[in-house]
This record gives structure tokens, sequence and C-alpha cells, in this order.
DNA sequence: AACTCGTGGGA
DNA sequence: TTCCCAAGAGT
């Protein structure tokens, strides 16, 4: 067998299992390269059941580019709230503004779409081959454990540089007649077959090409290095509740962790006394007796907070400091809360 | 290159 | 519980 034949009968095995098999998910019924790049965002390390009711009502408020261009942040934030890693929403807002001024459209070029802030190697490629039919490599966790099986690779997947390697393969394995079944066939197997533990060679469409399943190595590879373990930082939560039954709120700084979103006054710091006094400090305002209302961990990829949560009265408001506020618990529902407020939130029964 | 940036699910 | 992870990108 030719080598070009054995690469040419492996697209045909590959895309063929997914245009017969594929899921069926909510961005695979449209050709709309916006709702293409929007569902390509929201996936970046994201899980498809996560994903699906958010990209419903997101394509539904913000349908078309201008829908999104314009909108107001908190409402977009609103519309990402839950989802993680919001930057995501901020820059594709921005580049989306950008595409439809400049463009009026989503570039069929990825030279033009892949300058856009939060579109990276392999949104670039997935957008591409998905929305228009470019044969481009769109090489995600999926294709680089699916390859490095298929092709007995064994450079580190964790390392940055390894990427590169993998694009190249794509290359020279992509269908040029339907890019996108190529590329979203790749991430299908990942997704469902050549799973990370305990693949399903079995059932596996293009088995026959497997290096690793030939060697029986399939639970060997990707050769992947583990990352450090999180470090652990108290958080001290002091909920204040004026006597009309109003709570302080702060919001976060612009940049950062959880960037612009409201939290209930917050110290870093594991002694509620040394809270109580930072916070009452903060906002010129004298705390009554704290009530511990709950305590739990919250794990970021990089880091883990050790929360507790105490509750307490106020007689007065004092003076607010900047990014702060009061509100009663139907106003919480305007502010975009990360989830570890609303664990609190919910012990607070508000 | 290494670090930052969320969340929820599964083994 | 603990760990890894899931269609990554910005700095």
């Amino acid at each position: 067998m030719k080598t070009s034949d054995w690469k040419q009968e492996f697209r045909e095995a590959l895309t063929g299992w997914y245009r017969e098999e594929k899921r069926d998910l909510p961005w695979r019924h449209t050709r709309n390269p916006y709702h293409i790049w929007i569902s390509e965002v929201m996936l970046q390390q994201t899980r498809v059941d996560t994903v699906i009711p958010y990209y419903a009502r997101f394509t539904e408020r913000f349908s078309d580019m201008k829908e999104l261009a314009y909108a107001p942040e908190e409402e977009l934030m609103k519309m990402w709230e839950g989802l993680g890693y919001y930057s995501r929403a901020r820059n594709l807002q921005s580049s989306v503004r950008e595409a439809y001024e400049t463009y009026g459209e989503v570039p069929a070029d990825p030279e033009k779409f892949g300058k856009l802030k939060g579109v990276g190697p392999y949104t670039e490629g997935a957008v591409m081959s998905i929305a228009y039919g470019i044969p481009a490599p769109a090489v995600d966790g999926n294709v680089m454990r699916v390859l490095s099986r298929i092709l007995l690779i064994e450079e580190d997947i964790a390392k940055p540089k390894t990427r590169r390697l993998f694009e190249e393969a794509v290359m020279e394995l992509i269908d040029r007649e339907d890019p996108s079944s190529f590329n979203q066939g790749m991430m299908e197997l990942g997704a469902v077959i050549c799973t990370p533990r305990r693949p399903k060679c079995l059932l596996c469409p293009v088995r026959d090409f497997c290096g690793a399943y030939h060697e029986g190595r399939e639970e060997e590879l990707p050769v992947k290095s583990k990352k450090k373990k999180q470090q652990s930082f108290p958080q001290t939560v002091i909920a204040l509740r004026d006597p009309e039954g109003r709570w302080l709120m702060e919001q976060r700084p612009e940049e950062g962790l959880l960037a612009g979103m409201w939290q209930f006054p917050t110290a870093e710091t594991a002694d509620p006394e040394e809270a109580v006094r930072i916070i009452s400090g903060r906002h010129r305002l004298t705390v009554g007796p704290i009530e511990e209302a709950v305590r739990f961990r919250h794990v970021f990829t990089h880091r883990i907070w050790e929360v507790t949560a105490y509750a307490a009265s106020v007689p007065d408001r004092g003076t607010p400091a900047d990014r702060s506020g009061w509100f009663r618990p139907e106003e919480f529902d305007m502010l975009t809360l990360p989830n570890p407020t609303k664990k609190v939130r919910a012990a607070l029964g508000l």
C-alpha cells in the first residue's frame, strides 16, 4: 500500500464515520460563521453539556454580530455568568465589534481572523474550516491525544511548542474536500471513542491506522507531564446587612481573577476578627456581632479558596468605598456573581 | 516557557 | 477525597 493511499483511506474512514455517527449538537445545525465562532469560544476548556444552554441563550439574545457588538457589557457578562473564563466574553465582544466594523462579517481569511483577540491557533482553524471549508488545522487536546496514538508521537503534549508538531501532522492528513468533517471528526473521535482513559478501540473507525492500537500502547499515550497542584488561600467573607435589609456588595478589580464581578465583602485572611477590621476600615462602618453562615472550598484551575462566610448587621451604611454598593436580594440578579458568591448567597437564604 | 484565568463532572 | 480534566488564549 502506498503512503498516499493510506492517508486517503484514513480520511475517508474518519469523515465517513463522523458524517454517520456525529452527535446532534446545536452548533451543528447552523452554517452561520458568527454562531460557529461563538460556539468555539464557549467550548474552550469547557464541556459540551455545559455549553449547550449558554449557546442557546446567547445566540438568541445576540443573534447577529451587530447585536453583540453594541450590547451593554453588563448584559454580556450576565449571559456568560457561570460559564467561567470571563475574559473570553469580553474578548469575543470586542473582536466581533472589530470584525463587524472592519469587514461587516466574520472574515474568511485565517490571517485576518486569527489576529482578533481571543482567537488563538485552535479557534482560528476551527472556525475557518467549519464555517468556510478552509483546510486549516484545529488542534485541541482531543486532536493531540488521537494523533499521538495513531502516529505514535511521544512528545509531551503539555508543552506549548508540541502543538505545532500536531498542526503539521494535521496538514499532512486533512481532507481538503471536507476540512470541516475532518477536524470535527478528529475531535468527535477524541470525545467519544479515543478517550483519555480506557479508549474504546473496538468501536474505533480508524483503529486499522492506529500505531498505538497495533502495539497495545493506547493507554500509554499521549505523554503528558503533570502540572503542579494549586496553592490554597483563606477567604473570609463578612456579609453585611443594613437596617433596611440591604446588603453591601463589592465589585472586583477590572483585571485578574473574576474580573469585574460582584461579591460580599471579602478579606484574604483566615482570622474573622482581622477580616472585620479590614472590611470595617475599608467602608468606614461599624460591624455588629458576626455569625458563621457557611464554610466551603472553591477550586480554580490554579488556586484554591478556603472560604468561611459570616453574616452581621450594621447600624448604618458608613461611607462605602469605590466599586461597592448596597443592594436588596432581588437586585442581586442584576449583578454578575461568580460561583463562590452564589454559594454564600444560598447559605444566607437570599 | 510558565503562569493566569472558572467551572463541573467523572473515576 | 483527590485528581484530572474539557473543542485554549493572553501575558
